[in-house]
DNA sequence: CAGTCGTGGCA
DNA sequence: TTGCCAAGACT
């Protein structure tokens, strides 16, 4: 009798083979392009990864062109994808691999760990997937697929971090085609054991999940409850020159790190009419001598909180005056035209406010 | 180790 | 409309 991995893999294999999607990094075997996928895919939806991964691999087709770009011009390809400080860790990662490697990604799962933004998973995903070595991955998929299969209730066992799972998922991978294996368990949690509704009828391992046999295949895994997102009521302060409107580069560190937006002033729930002239000179430097307040606000949600952003216009009081060639302004500072955008990245958050703006 | 970090689609 | 959450890494 086999063991469980075996029967798994025996069943995963030929299902995968029949049911997989055609996904754009699923033709081809080179392990960079590989790598820039998986790091797309942290916590982010195949549709929305396949609108910028072919892009990405045109702009940056190799570890050496990558290594060799500047990381505005990385963040400009990252511009809309969400989660920035993925682009910034990709492209150390490449300098990384460039230097310490030759240019050639590593196939020893040890090695791969050491590139800045591979982790655990995508150690692992890298190294069976692309080079189809026996080596554990655990995401959130894998984790719901084996939780269920086991009708493990404890939520300690069901997280991605869970000791079992990655036991379990390393017997799995080397009881056949690691390459397909690794694969084939993600794709299952994606199209079939979902976290809302599991399609358990077209399911190739129902014979062996122990949640469908106890009818707890809705109910595994637990939910986890988050804390409510707090709200923030900032003015987006669009300081016109000239025609032309003032982006500021946000700071390396934290949310929307790099990244090219408006000013932002903390939005009191006294002043209506747009942020006081004197703070939008001590935030930007630049007097206004007027400000003209937008009536609907624009409304971003992120993870863990929620942005409140209400445009406003301030005339500066200085007009007429040349702008330096590019109209830059110094490190982190430049002036935009309508329809212009900077060099680096821009997030949604601050095109959904331009696009109010009429720029 | 629990918090941080974007965005969009869908029930 | 609101809430949920999707191929995690890092601190």
């Amino acid at each position: 009798m086999l063991d469980l991995a075996h029967r798994l893999a025996n069943l995963l294999e030929p299902w995968f083979h029949q049911h997989q999607r055609d996904l754009a990094w699923r033709r081809t075997r080179d392990p960079y392009a590989i790598w820039v996928s998986e790091i797309m895919l942290q916590q982010t939806r195949v549709d929305t990864v396949e609108a910028y991964y072919g892009r990405f691999l045109e702009r940056f087709p190799d570890v050496g062109t990558l290594a060799a770009a500047d990381e505005s011009e990385v963040l400009a390809a990252w511009s809309g994808l969400g989660y920035y400080r993925r682009a910034r860790l990709l492209h150390a990662g490449a300098r990384h691999v460039a230097t310490s490697h030759g240019g050639t990604v590593p196939d020893d799962p040890e090695l791969l760990r050491k590139i800045p933004g591979v982790g655990r998973y995508t150690a692992g995903a890298i190294a069976s997937i692309a080079f189809d070595r026996p080596t554990a991955l655990v995401d959130g998929n894998v984790a719901r697929v084996l939780s269920r299969l086991q009708a493990l209730e404890n939520p300690k066992q069901q997280d991605a971090s869970a000791a079992g799972h990655w036991i379990m998922a390393q017997k799995i991978v080397q009881a056949g085609q690691p390459r397909v294996l690794a694969q084939a368990l993600m794709e299952l949690g994606a199209t079939v054991c979902t976290p809302m509704g599991p399609r358990c009828e077209g399911c190739p391992v129902r014979s062996e999940c122990q949640a469908l046999a106890k009818g707890l295949q809705s109910t595994i895994p637990t939910p986890k409850q988050r804390a409510p997102s707090p709200r923030e009521d900032l003015w987006a302060v669009a300081v016109r020159r000239n025609g032309r409107v003032l982006l500021e580069q946000r700071a390396n560190e934290g949310l929307l790190g790099g990244m090219w937006c408006l000013p932002l002033i903390e939005r009191k729930s006294t002043d209506r009419a747009g942020a006081p002239p004197r703070v939008i000179a001590e935030v930007t430097g630049v007097k206004v001598k007027s400000v003209e307040a937008l009536v609907e606000p624009v409304k971003h949600v992120f993870t863990h909180r929620v942005w409140m952003l209400w445009p406003c216009r301030g005339e500066a009081a200085v007009v007429d005056v040349p702008f330096r060639a590019g109209y830059e302004d110094g490190p982190g500072r430049m002036w935009i035209a309508p329809g212009e955008r900077p060099r680096g990245g821009i997030p949604k958050v601050t095109e959904k406010v331009l696009e109010r703006l009429g720029y």
